[in-house]
RNA sequence: UCAGAGGGUCGGGCGACCGCCUACUUUCGUUAAUGCUUUGACGUGCUUGCCGCGCCGAAGCCUAGCGAGGGCGGGAGGAAAGUCCGGGCUCCAUUGAAGCAGGAUGCCGGAUAACGACCGGCGGGCGUAUUGGCAACAAUGCGCUUAGGGAAAGUGCAACAGAAAGCAAACCGCCCGCCACUAUUUUUAUUGGCGUGGUAAGGGUGAAAGGGUGUGGUAAGAGCGCACCGCCGUUUUGGUAACAAAGCGGGCAUGGUAAACCCCAUCCGGAGCAAGACCAAAUAGGGGCGGCAUCACGGCGUGUUUCAACGUCGCUGCCCGGGUUGGUCGCUUGAGGUUCUGAGCAAUCAGUACCCUAGAUGAAUGGUCGCCGCCAUUAUGCUCUUGGGCAUAAUGUGUACAGAACCCGGCUUAUAGACCCUCUGAUUUA
RNA sequence: UGGGGCGUAGCCAAGUGGUAAGGCAUCGGGUUUUGAUCCCGUGAUCGUUGGUUCGAACCCAGCCGCCCCAA
């Protein structure tokens, strides 16, 4: 699979977080990603990210956003499909996994969505 | 040395690869508007010039924004947390001030921009040591702790128990008087009954029963008298004061509860950066002005039995106002920090020198990996008076609590581990 | 981030200083041939930790948890 020049974009609004929650979704035992094709499509793979306050206090949300995040900046432009929205929700043990077990699971998920 | 209590300080380090936000600077691109310089075309004026004015265009400079790249810097905390107090700042209200209602605070002094919360002292409480004492206890020292005005302005409350719970009160008991019975020669004693009798020592109830201990006294008792302690009043001395000490006087009244209502004194306008200011698209709707239509038909309203009549509703252009999504500012130079000196017991204050130290907004300040440190456990070795200490190695999901959101001063709560100070106890050595 | 409110049995709840009502549900017993109905009985760290008071679910503080409002 060649390199694209994909350039990733936020979802910021709730109404965008809503839109992709009806798309579809694959779950790991680390990780739940949202896929839904965007109704104006573009180049762009936009992509937001969510933890919950079940899984733990502000510095363990925040870890687990930053260590998604680090995995869409990895792993999207390789596996990601142009003119689509991603949604990765943290689950209860994102922020104690083995980074090697992430990715794998983050690569399965993108590649059965794609 | 160990254990406990209280207080304070710190709160992992280095490196590699890949990233995020941001100040400044620089290069390139792009956009915009104004200005300046140079220049060209056209129009026009006259004093016909290396002229002035207007308009259009090109190039360059300057300014601002955006995008990409480079350079050089910065980038979470002691609690950033809880949001419990106080202040700055902003808007609203208010002539100013006072007051009502409501709320907060409450020994004294200091400190502060301000605070109830900070600092120091006083009084109370607890623990402990020493001394005195038969003891109860008292004095003194040390440590910890304390929301601590007024109960003699008024109202209320105290279940159950108990005779009685607030202008005191007599259940048992004790004593006295009278009567009866029995014993006795009598005095007298026992038992029982009665009393507008005395009595707060003793028993019993209760959280609390109208000073405590001792002694004298008495029919029995009682501050009834006395000594000591406590209490009240007053004077003097010390202290800025709270208060303390001493003297004198008074036999003792004034029980508890105000984190019950309340009284007294002092303080408080309200809301909060999602405050507030500015820019501003699309759509819908409002107002004003202009143009077109303003014939007919129709809708709605007034009115009416109905008709008639009157008003209003159309399209389009420009402007105004409001300000939703979004954006910019507020936004970090401030009661700022660090060092040193001085004043003060301290909180804190004054001076000097130096420094600028996060500004995100689905929310940056990191992700992954390696090495080391620290801690715990185990093993081995050495050492030592047992405990223990040191060294090496291995093991470990070990290495906390926790993420700025306008800023600051306090408080409270969470916290692996390390270090320091004070006090108490135990043990060892001298 | 800021501003409000609430915690009583498994559930709904009353009680506002003096032994914590009541209803539904659960469990046990009785009535009945059996079941339903009915009758009797059964259960509380009053969210938690302190303080005030003789005495606290109640009064006063500190924590914990939940809910609502302001995009």
């Amino acid at each position: 699979m060649t390199i694209k020049n994909i350039k990733l974009g936020k979802l910021k609004k709730r109404s965008e977080f809503l839109y992709v929650r009806d798309g579809r979704y694959q779950a790991k035992p680390n990780i739940v990603i949202q896929m839904r094709a965007q109704s104006e499509a573009t180049e762009m793979i936009n992509v937001g990210f969510t933890a919950t306050k079940k899984i733990g206090n502000a510095v363990v949300r925040n870890r687990c956003k930053r260590r998604l995040r680090e995995l869409a900046r990895a792993l999207l432009p390789l596996h990601g499909k142009p003119g689509h929205n991603y949604v990765f929700i943290a689950r209860a043990n994102t922020a104690k996994a083995e980074w090697a077990d992430l990715q794998k699971d983050v690569e399965k998920a993108l590649l059965r969505l794609a």
